[in-house]
DNA sequence: AAGATAATTACACCAAGTGTAATATTTACA
DNA sequence: TGTAAATATTACACTTGGTGTAATTATCTT
């Protein structure tokens, strides 16, 4: 269960210095900014504070991110590529919504951590990261669409894959809310299974 | 045909001229932000510039308005309204998605304006008005589940109707989006109608 | 050890908002 | 009609996220 997917991951046999310092600094920043997110919440936490507490400038800040909310992306990175990794894993499960059905089960039952519960929280809390997560959600449609076509190279209209991708996407997504509406008690599989129930069942 | 939806409508009998100066007001500065918009693009127009051209100070700007965004929001004014009432208007037209389908249909021909391209071009360009967007796309979404809740109470389950206004309003999204690609030439109905019938096939 | 490369910083800047308190305008009413 | 209450407008100072630039420091390569 990957817990912190902050983590970096296997540092190559010959780092160096430079290497190794970069990537603590990474990791400073971003335990720390999740450490004062959830302590004060995002609006109310400045990057001055977050610069200062892990013992950076200001400015050095945003050479290693683009903005605020790019910590909290940080926490979340990998996703994706488990999500296209799972799908590919399951081309023979049947039908296109089928196959993203399944792979969606699969990576939901590996992310259904405290964490994910602790992130979500904190993006509605705060009108920025509402916005950024919706950018997230039509990323992730995107991958799925574009991890379907290359699966399915013409054996379905490539229109049909993009609902398909829609659907799909937006099924996990009231899922994942339903789920956190419960405080996450259920599995949030149980939540995903009932989504494409219901989707099957209403159109 | 309402080419300019932030017309403010049927001004009352007794109209004090309080209430005829902010009406203008609003109304001088949608339009002068939208020129600008259009102009120069979202982020290259700043407040000052628009408050300049509407003859205001920036911070009477933040008087009738809670951010720079909000001035587009002003010209799609009415649209939940529209799909509200279309939407009780198709209450017979048989499943609830078939209702939502021609309620959307209705209201596409009414807004698939030059207007509206402009709009969705400015929305591309900018980080910041992309995010907007899905915030509204989220909340047109939650529109339709109201709407088929309030219109269908019991005869159907809840979250069924919940996956139906995603799905649908997904879909929408994706036949204008289709639509815009292609520069708006074909009829925007048209591509309502695929993305239906793409999203029953795939499902 | 020296020069190239990358990391860090200071500093000055811009733009979107917000808080506050003063001023001007409109309205309501005696 | 005059005046007090309500509302609109403004100035000003401030916060915060984010960028540009150029100087300084640390690391790497040879």
């Amino acid at each position: 269960m990957p817990e912190t997917l902050t983590k970096t991951q296997t540092p190559a046999k010959t780092e160096g210095l430079r290497e190794r310092n970069r990537r603590e600094t990474l990791q400073r920043i971003t335990d720390v900014g999740m450490e004062l997110f959830l302590a004060n919440g995002f609006d109310a936490t400045t990057l001055d504070e977050i610069a200062a507490a892990a013992g950076i400038s200001r400015r050095t800040f945003f050479y290693y991110f683009r903005s605020k909310d790019d910590i909290l992306l940080a926490h979340i990175a990998g996703y994706d590529d488990a999500l296209r990794a799972s799908i590919r894993d399951h081309a023979a499960a049947g039908a296109p919504i089928d196959v993203v059905r399944e792979a969606l089960l699969e990576v939901c039952a590996r992310f259904q951590t405290s964490r994910t519960v602790a992130i979500s929280r904190l993006i509605r809390e705060s009108d920025v990261l509402s916005s950024r997560k919706h950018r997230n959600d039509l990323h992730r449609e995107q991958v799925v669409y574009e991890t379907l076509c290359e699966l399915l190279p013409g054996k379905d209209r490539r229109d049909r894959l993009r609902l398909v991708a829609m659907a799909a996407s937006g099924a996990l997504r009231i899922a994942v809310d339903a789920w956190l509406e419960q405080g996450g008690k259920r599995q949030l599989t149980k939540y995903v299974q009932d989504a494409f129930a219901n989707l099957k069942a209403a159109i």
